[in-house]
DNA sequence: GCGACAG
DNA sequence: ATCTTGTCGC
């Protein structure tokens, strides 16, 4: 088995132990290019379409695009998810042209129980800033942040801040966004703001989560 | 033991 | 995540 990709629970958890420990959640990059991350599944969930889709910054301009197909050989535990989704995700972001200064991933980076969710586990892999955005929280508790489209409130849990629930539409719920590595809280808050666009996620991630789906449609067919 | 639980 | 049509509302 790939030692970066246990097909194991137990030997997941043991490995997102230690890379917890690698997990740097603060800084302030200024990126040039962000690549979005999602994924997609077929019916009966065993195989997985990962999507990269690569914006500009601060122009907000897609310049590229790239996805994969993966058999899926992960269960999906609520804590364990990057094992689950994140061959897909690599795998799509290893064929697009120009390698990304930061990935939005659709997921929770220090929002989660070891403070080592997808975004934070992919960060500290690849060696790049990450930010994770979901759209509920695993763990944690959040006050309800003003209508205001920019509007956050911290996310609570055993003691600390972890991450911000943040108002990116205005009326609309709001996502959950936490530093996934080499990014701090109010700079991974400042830039999801930035890369929303009229709509409740971000541009890179509603990229991407098309750009899957369309790559499961366009299988699917052949 | 019971309930919660990213996508 | 995925299974699913119409429908209420801006």
């Amino acid at each position: 088995m790939h030692p970066l990709w246990p097909d194991k629970p137990a030997a997941a958890l043991a490995l997102q132990t230690r890379l917890s420990q690698r997990v740097v959640a603060r800084g302030a990059p200024a990126p040039a290019l962000v690549a979005g991350l999602d994924a997609a599944y077929s019916r009966n969930g065993a195989t997985g379409y990962g999507a990269a889709v690569l914006f500009s910054f601060p122009g907000l301009e897609q310049v590229g695009e790239a996805w994969a197909v993966c058999e899926v050989r992960f269960p999906y535990i609520p804590r364990l998810f990057a094992f689950r989704e994140g061959p897909a995700l690599c795998a799509a972001l290893e064929r697009l042209d120009r390698a990304p200064d930061l990935i939005l991933v659709h997921g929770h980076g220090t929002a989660h129980p070891r403070r080592c969710g997808i975004a934070s586990h992919l960060g500290v892999l690849l060696g790049i800033p990450s930010i994770g955005v979901a759209d509920r929280l695993l763990v944690g508790e959040a006050g309800e942040p003003a209508a205001e489209r920019g509007a956050a409130a911290p996310v609570f849990f055993e003691g600390e801040v972890v991450g911000w629930a943040v108002r990116t539409r205005a009326g609309v719920r709001p996502v959950y966004v936490s530093p996934g590595h080499l990014v701090g809280q109010a700079a991974a808050v400042e830039l999801v703001l930035a890369m929303s666009r009229g709509y409740r996620r971000p541009e890179p991630l509603r990229a991407a989560h098309h750009c899957a789906v369309t790559a499961r449609a366009e299988m699917t067919k052949r």
